[in-house]
DNA sequence: CTGATTGCTGCAAAGGTTTGCAGCGAAATA
DNA sequence: TATTTCGCTGCAAACCTTTGCAGCAATCAG
């Protein structure tokens, strides 16, 4: 039923050549031909196929991005910032949820492949070789995460779960809690690591609960175990995990800031809407979206997929495969304060910073990580 | 340097037909070359082309889910349940937001048709005669919309808004104010529609604010004008306005439910977190996703697009076009109570109820209106 | 006036798959 | 033994484009 680039050549009396130059290299074709076969391709609202284009092209225009919940806050940013870089460079993005599931991470890899010019995989959960395996099959730059060999772009976590571990260690908490985050995410690992370090180093106890669904509800199940733990400060993976926690513990009668800190990570918008505000280490998602569609494109540029549609890939096969890592701050809001007074915490601590405090600039690529690493 | 059929089909000398067989229709194969087709083929790590397949099948199991704007958290339930529901029947859900542009909507459109089998188009922001006009390009079900001719699915926010004026209307308010939503949108226009009618039966005055952007920012934006208007209740286009609201009458002195009534529209998660707790319509998003996926698909499974892959279209072509409306349920909070006395008001107002209350189950199709209507 | 250049168009191959049809050998039937 | 049936495989067309190459007429340079 819907017109082919053959109709419109039969309507208007020349081969389908010429229709098809009409579109993609319009300055090859005689003005007035040209005006006659956009006359037909407007009557019979003619579209040329992109699939069909693709197949020979080797470019579909397309890129994918595949997150792990499209529910947390935590993504949208770093979507509409990743579509909006690309549509400038006129390129569509295919947005896919995996409900945290490894196994649909691949499938939709596998589905996305040849539909798309590459994917952005942002969160993965699934195992570095698989990722790497499935780069082999498409393009693939990966969010938050680092993985040898392949285009990747993080935030620094690692310094932002050090700087929120030394503002509860400023407050006096020595018993200090970390909700970590699903299994296989990297993030979850680089915080615990950093943490745990800056913990010890400020003489602190240091206790991880989980893994855990970074989700709400999966932070408020956790209140009674944070009780138990009789930590004063805890750390959470996500805002969303800090936030539910912050239920719970309300639920138990616990009270923030007062009886427990509650820190978080990511800075979601809903973190300045909830009492008490959450503080938080704010990462910049939306220079994620956007760095990350750059670098896909960059790479891409250069050198279409098979067929003869870019002519000649690089005799210099050996692609130079950046590592972008971006900054985080932390930001003191109102669900943090000075630990309360029993054995273990200092009594002496220094007050309590008030209202929004920002410690670092909004993440700009850091000099140190922002370097070139050869595939 | 993918492998392609070819490779597979020289690789186990045998014909490409027979490696194609051995995916899409492996009874017809004998099973010992099956098995040898499948070694070679998992060797080279080849995976079929979706693309050239949707070429001439004219099938991708693909659909696309378009809205507009993956921020709202309205969405995600609807997205997910989308989702689910597709991958049961073996499809795959490609989301794309248009940050609330008509334009964008349409470009989208374009973009899917010919790389999915169906769009879901979520509340669409363009004009009703260019729905009409894409929908012959790709088969399209439109949420949160009704268009003559089209499968639709709705929600009835008619009847929420009238139990919310209602609510109100019974808690001595009788000066009423309605924040509406976008331009272009059908849900707000319904929801203006029976907001007013629901008002003035009650004899309340009723003033509509807007068109407004439907989100935090663009509720809190409108907290003077609110104040301006000495309305004692206020019906938001949506929770995110409603929030925005409250915040932005705090900053403003005025404090909710005391002064002012809030009630907001869709139940989103984040209106159980809030202080106070947001009273709300609550929308059945995931049905209406569910529901959508199941009416593109039932569309979609009868006739093929294009080429022989599906043998004859029905020769009965004007097919029949479901349109379903959805039911809402008021759910009501801790952000309306007894209107502040004053002349106009009724002090002697029923008192308010506390705690969650639920007046109607959740999104089953009304059997009125759940029908079938002719195309 | 000849030869080269330019501007436009047509031809046909290619991209990776599916599928109706035909062919072939072996088994089952008569 | 002759004939049909059956199970499996190969052939080739088709899907809709893009694009290198060749052809053609008209223009230009010499």
């Amino acid at each position: 039923m819907p017109a082919t680039i053959r109709d419109v050549a039969r309507a208007s009396g020349v081969h389908i050549s010429t229709v098809s130059r009409t579109f993609s290299a319009p300055h090859l074709v005689n003005p007035e031909t040209r005006s006659r076969v956009l006359a037909c391709a407007e009557e019979l609202g003619y579209r040329p196929n992109r699939a069909a284009r693709a197949l020979i092209t080797g470019r579909t225009h397309n890129i994918g991005l595949i997150i792990a919940d499209i529910a947390n806050p935590f993504f949208p940013p770093l979507i509409k910032a990743a579509e909006s870089q690309a549509r400038q460079r006129d390129y569509h993005v295919f947005v896919a949820d995996t409900n945290e599931d490894p196994i649909a991470e691949e499938e939709l890899v596998h589905a996305l492949a040849k539909q798309v010019d590459g994917v952005l995989l942002c969160s993965p959960r699934m195992s570095n070789s698989m990722i790497e395996q499935l780069s082999r099959e498409v393009p693939l730059v990966v969010i938050n995460r680092q993985v040898a060999g392949l285009p990747c772009v993080t935030m620094d976590v690692g310094q932002g779960a050090r700087s929120a571990v030394e503002h509860l260690l400023g407050l006096g908490h020595r018993r200090i809690a970390l909700l970590s985050g699903p299994r296989g995410s990297w993030t979850s690992r680089e915080i615990r690591r950093a943490a745990g370090v800056a913990a010890r180093a400020g003489g602190a106890e240091f206790t991880v609960i989980g893994p855990n669904q970074p989700t709400e509800t999966g932070g408020a199940a956790l209140a009674e175990q944070v009780r138990r733990s009789a930590a004063t400060a805890v750390l959470a993976y996500n805002d969303l995990m800090a936030i539910g926690l912050i239920e719970g513990l309300d639920a138990l009668g616990a009270r923030v800031p007062q009886d427990v800190s509650v820190v978080g990570i990511d800075d979601i918008a809903l973190s300045r809407l909830t009492r008490p505000k959450l503080t938080t280490v704010a990462t910049p998602n939306a220079a994620a979206g956007r760095t990350a569609v750059d670098m896909l494109l960059q790479h891409d540029t250069v050198a279409a997929r098979g067929s003869r549609g870019g002519r000649g890939v690089t005799s210099d096969d050996r692609r130079t495969t950046a590592q972008v890592m971006l900054q985080t701050e932390l930001v003191i809001r109102d669900s943090t304060a000075v630990a309360p007074a029993d054995g273990r915490n200092r009594p002496d601590a220094e007050s309590v910073i008030p209202g929004p405090h920002r410690l670092a600039g909004p993440g700009r690529p850091t000099a140190a990580t922002g370097g070139v690493v050869a595939s």
